[in-house]
DNA sequence: CATTAGCACTCGATTTGTTTGAGTGCTAAT
DNA sequence: ATTAGCACTCAAACAAATCGAGTGCTAATG
């Protein structure tokens, strides 16, 4: 069934699919031959219509429109016909810009990061941030606040800061709190936060723990600081969609702003693109949201030396600009990525 | 201009602006006495609604419709006809079990805030997070990131966390930080943030400081940490606006999207409500704020002790039905006073 | 034999016209 | 003072007519 695409048949897919991602509008035979000069007639280009959508890569959406791309068709582009343009000398700087936001901590950054790849896209930009899991422990201080009210900060080496209010179940002296962060600071340094957490499971059952009261309690209190990871997500310029027409009506729009609100799902989808490396990219059905149809969305992950950070990207139209977006979401990967790695 | 407006006048008004709020529809003198039989005929009605819009409560969107509430009218029935009924059993369960998540940073509480208050009202919810400038000045803490890399960390009494990190120009001695922050502790006890800005200064620019470099350095540093004051605000809930008709276009749509994506906007028509006390209705044009036609926001403060710490409240359609969000925003706004104040 | 001109045909979008019905204001009867 | 009656208005809903970009097919063409 797969017959080979002739290299007018490309030609003139291309020239179909670049039209729609500019009009979103079904393209037709007359209008492929006026803007898209080849010396073909109307009626040739239909010929070839016709055969490209019977392989698929096109569709109707009435007898009398034109044609629209498919998600096949667009994955073909992107994978055969897209020369991807090196990004421009401006945009680079424009990135660069917007990203090196001094003394910021990393969770403003990362926001600022998806704002930037919103505007500069004009699609939505989303950023997850590093697990916390996934840092190095650095320290842990407790502040007193009340009698019983600690206030336990646990620091990682990138400088993240994570911090929890706990209720002692009875007061404890402030030489108490020192030697206990002393205490976990010699135990714990230089182990993630996920072997932290396994770490003082171990350490509670332990003998030590039983005799020596104080570090019992300083076990607890860490115990209850370090234990939730929940991954933030940053998502920026949802009001972008406004801008496509295809999504220019109530309920679409609804359903989509319903999707980003919880911000379970769009993590879910990310979390796939995790583990993959470098740039991804998913047209319409292929990311198996039936939340999100007629979306595509363009990923990188985001690393410091051998470790996958984090996950960025762009989420748009399938008829989305991709020979744009994708150097952009690519250059602001590794951006991101040296400017964590500095830290 | 102002004639008295007679019981009957009051009461059919009452009827229109109670019909028009779940309808949202123009109501017409028939539907008024077919919903509220209270023995009149049509032609009555509509005499009294002539009259009534003669004065300024009514408007009639073309001739041929039936007339819609306006500002004015709304006003009049939040001043006089509506009573304010008491909160429901089971919403203050609601409420109080939503708000009461134990653990959690004030940030996540103020969050998780908004967001029941979007879902009990049906419309936005919007918190804004007390100005960091006001809190009492708890502890300031350095952590070594890298060899000029430093995390500072800000606490206040009220256990929230301000982190920055800060490039140093030189290497500090970890022993010199435990120093300077042992210092600064001893300075700033018992400060608000507001004036530990300003202790700052005048310190820097004091003898003592010229002669001490390692005071000096404390200062430069710490100045950075506290420097910045940006309000939060937490707005959950806007996919709710979906869902009021008036606003079901596309271009009205975007605009309040717009409108409530920077934040700047919204923050300065709560800071308004931050000097009042107590529940304050703004309805329509009375926000001042022509970005958000046809809307109307009921706010309250919630304070500890004598201190107004920040606003809370909901924002919905003009034609929203106060006499359910009133209570609500009333009671939770308390509410958080009381879970603020056990800190 | 691939290409193209020509042509009848389709079908959504747009326009125009008609009908409907909820609503109004006014007047005269109650 | 109230209300029944009536002529009038106007958006919305519906229907028919028109338009036009597009199609598929066939026959002519280089």
């Amino acid at each position: 069934m797969d017959e080979q695409l002739s290299s007018r048949g490309r030609q003139i897919l291309e020239a179909i699919i670049e039209d729609y991602i500019v009009t979103a509008e079904p393209v037709g035979s007359r209008t492929i031959t006026r803007r898209h000069p080849m010396s073909l007639s109307p009626a040739t280009v239909r010929n070839v219509m016709a055969d490209l959508e019977e392989m698929g890569f096109l569709a109707s959406p009435h007898t009398s429109a034109g044609r629209i791309p498919t998600d096949k068709a667009y994955r073909f582009y992107v994978n055969s016909l897209l020369s991807v343009r090196n990004i421009g000398r401006d945009e680079q700087e424009e990135i660069l810009r917007r990203c090196s936001v001094a003394g910021k901590d990393m969770a403003e950054v990362l926001k600022e990061t998806s704002r930037m790849l919103s505007s500069t896209s004009h699609y939505m930009g989303i950023v997850v941030a590093p697990r916390f899991d996934a840092n190095i422990f650095r320290q842990i201080e407790f502040v007193r606040l009340g009698s019983r009210r600690i206030l336990a900060i646990l620091v990682s080496r990138n400088g993240t800061v994570q911090n929890r209010i706990i209720e002692a179940d009875e007061e404890i002296p402030a030489d108490d709190l020192v030697k206990m962060s002393n205490y976990l600071n010699e135990l714990l340094e230089g182990l993630t936060i996920a072997q932290v957490r396994k770490k003082l499971l171990q350490e509670m059952q332990s003998d030590k723990a039983r005799y020596d009261q104080l570090m019992a309690r300083a076990l607890a209190l860490s115990t209850k600081t370090v234990n939730e990871d929940d991954a933030e997500v940053f998502i920026e310029g949802q009001v972008n969609i406004f801008d496509q027409p295809e999504f220019a009506d109530v309920a679409k729009m609804k359903d989509i702003f319903r999707t980003f609100e919880k911000k379970s799902t769009i993590l879910q989808l990310f979390d796939r693109a995790l583990v993959a490396e470098g740039v991804q990219i998913y047209i319409g059905a292929e990311s198996h949201l039936s939340d999100m149809p007629g979306m595509s969305l363009i990923t990188s992950t985001y690393v410091t030396g051998q470790n996958t950070l984090g996950v960025l990207g762009v989420v748009g139209p399938t008829r989305m600009g991709y020979a744009k977006v994708i150097p952009i979401v690519d250059y602001t990967a590794k951006l991101v990525s040296r400017l964590l790695e500095m830290e």
